[in-house]
RNA sequence: GCGCCCUUAGCUCAGUUGGAUAGAGCAACGGUUUUCUAAACCGUGGGUCGGUGGUUCGAAUCCAUCAGGGCGCGCCA
């Protein structure tokens, strides 16, 4: 039940019937009339500015607009009062029975409180991760790690069909030196050969000693005399190693995937051909040539006649290349294939959650999707920002030739995977994200997830003291009567669907951890009344009454969703 | 040079398809515990929303322009 869509649908009839008398002229859509959460300090439900949307084609004044409009909306029985507020809102607030009824609703169906149900459903595939396989996940790729975890939690919590997927980077050139730093490590430990650690296309991590051994001993079919001979099998194995390590790593932070799609299947499969020829029939490839890089640096380039697909048609800097100069195919080419592959799969929303260090793929990327879907799919780019580490109040810089990188491994054994889950997505994606060791093991209130956690082990506690169950279902036989230290936290209830519906539309899913704090923080405000006031604590001569026993359990209902969502655990004990 | 992101209180950031006197947390200072969990609460101070121009009933939000910071600009993936 969103009660702002309630009250905007009460509104827009109860004006066009006002029409229909003559009472109003009516521009030809509503569309602009909104119903929103009025600011704090007027302490009311509901606020609307269909007074001022009405103004100028009746050619009044807001306020004489908004006159007219409350004498209207005085006939619906659930409202109290309206107030007419300066450049012409009218505030609303809702009586007691109302919030009765809205408690109740919630009630009967607390698992989907918050879920848009008006809201038309999408077929998403989201794809996130993606790291190459050459290695353990390491703090960079957390962010977007959590980011598309937590979308997709929100999505499906929303009632959108969502496909999670990895696609393995198995293909090219680094797995090539991948495969081959493997294959040296593997013969340092059999002849005793130094691995050279000047070879800058090489991975020096230690890490490869372990899957190099762990090769070696399941494998002892496997000759190491000659790289080209074992290359392909060798391939194989070190990337599904290599995977074995990531997935493990994903499973500390909580995150699965539904499918792990191999780009060089996709090459072999012949769906790079596919898309190729489809984007000829587009006429959307020709040869020509590019201009060597603007910042040349260390990279050798030659200037050649080569196939080009017109991504500057849709906005691109310049065309993008799809064949390297051995004719094999560039990476983009490869994911040109995949996202084909996605949309003849018939998802309508594509998300790809991406590094700060890809922005520059997103526009050809979105282009080659926009050229090959006929407007049935969209693809949206998300692009999350840097992570700033902070260790000893100091910056930490990872390198990776020092191999001083921090691990996924390192990092929740360390802070732990909900402090990292709520940290990470406590801000926009569009920010960069300070993370302070120290502040995110700080066990207090200063933490964000311990001051929300601890509103749910206040309210466990209590239930635990009552000797009652948070999942029993609670019956409701009386009018319930809520006081207005009550109603003030059930407003902020009444936001949680509002807070699902923006952030899933925009998925923007840090708008939740911002919501679950304020929500918390209201909970904990009217706890603290208990300290002067008895009659505000839960608990008086060892039972409770209906209204907090519902209050209390319609709390804990959102926050569990959100923190649920958020993939975060709500202890009942702290 | 070009593209994307950012610029809001001393610091870190929220801010709803344009709405009301712009909000939190931290830090600072002062208060609250014989009490359902003090991992909590209350109070005080703190602002030219980077600058300028525009759009309109109304701009932190939209447009233009300038300045500052980050990331990127491959026949790497």
């Amino acid at each position: 039940m969103n009660i702002f869509e309630v009250y905007l649908e009460i509104i827009c009839k109860v004006i066009k019937d006002a029409e229909k008398e003559g009472k109003l002229i009516l521009p030809d859509n509503l569309n602009s009339i909104t119903v929103e959460i009025p600011p704090k300090k007027f302490n009311c439900d509901l606020s609307t500015n269909v007074a001022m949307v009405l103004s100028k084609i009746n050619n009044k004044s807001p306020l004489d607009i908004a006159e007219v409009i409350k004498k209207l909306l005085n006939k619906d029985s659930h409202i109290s009062e309206i107030t007419i507020v300066k450049p012409g809102f009218l505030n609303i607030k809702l009586n007691n029975n109302y919030w009765a009824l809205f408690v109740k609703n919630i009630l009967s169906n607390p698992n989907e409180y918050g879920v848009n149900l008006n809201e038309k459903k999408y077929n998403y595939l989201i794809e996130f991760v993606s790291a190459n396989p050459t290695g353990p996940l390491h703090v960079g790729h957390c962010r977007g790690a959590i980011l598309g975890d937590v979308l997709s939690n929100l999505l499906i919590f929303n009632k959108h069909k969502v496909t999670k997927e990895y696609y393995v980077n198995d293909y090219g050139n680094q797995i090539l030196f991948f495969t081959k730093s493997i294959y040296l490590r593997i013969r340092e430990i059999l002849f005793k050969e130094p691995f050279p650690l000047d070879n800058p296309d090489l991975y020096p991590g230690n890490y490869l000693k372990e899957i190099s051994s762990n090769i070696i001993d399941n494998n002892s079919e496997l000759k190491f005399e000659n790289f080209e001979k074992v290359s392909e099998t060798l391939t194989k194995i070190s990337v599904s190693e290599s995977l074995k390590i990531i997935k493990k790593n994903l499973k500390k932070m909580g995150i699965t995937h539904d499918n792990f799609v191999s780009e060089s299947t996709i090459v072999n499969n012949d769906e790079v051909d596919k898309v190729v020829k489809k984007l000829n029939e587009k006429n959307l490839l020709y040869k020509g040539t590019i201009s060597a890089p603007e910042r040349k640096q260390s990279i050798d380039y030659k200037t050649r006649e080569q196939t080009l697909f017109k991504s500057t048609k849709f906005g691109d800097d310049k065309d993008r290349a799809l064949q390297k100069f051995d004719n094999s195919w560039t990476y983009f080419a490869s994911d040109a294939a995949y996202h084909n592959n996605k949309i003849e799969r018939g998802f309508d929303q594509l998300i790809n959650i991406l590094g700060s260090d890809h922005t520059g793929y997103t526009k050809r990327i979105t282009s080659l999707v926009e050229a090959l879907s006929n407007n049935k799919a969209k693809l949206i780019c998300k692009v999350s920002q840097l992570v700033k580490l902070i260790k000893n109040g100091k910056p930490f810089k990872m390198s990776k030739r020092k191999g001083d990188y921090i691990t996924v491994e390192d990092l929740i054994a360390e802070v732990g995977k909900d402090a990292t889950r709520f940290i990470m997505l406590n801000r926009s994606s569009d920010v960069e994200l300070d993370f302070d060791f120290e502040k995110v093991k700080d066990k207090s209130k200063d933490n964000p997830i311990y001051y929300v956690q601890y509103c749910y082990a206040r309210i466990s506690s209590v239930y635990r003291k009552l000797n009652k169950n948070l999942k029993d279902e609670i019956k409701i036989d009386t009018n319930l009567k809520f006081e207005d230290q009550e109603i003030k936290v059930l407003r902020k209830i009444s936001e949680w669907p509002k807070c699902i519906e923006i952030s899933s539309k925009r998925l923007e899913p840090h708008r939740i951890t911002t919501y679950l704090y304020e929500l918390a923080s209201e909970f904990h405000f009217y706890w603290n009344l208990g300290k002067n006031d008895e009659g505000k604590r839960f608990i008086i001569n060892n039972s409770i009454n209906l209204e907090k026993l519902v209050f209390l359990n319609i709390i804990s209902v959102v926050i569990k969703s959100g923190m649920n969502i958020l993939g975060v655990e709500t202890p009942e004990e702290m």
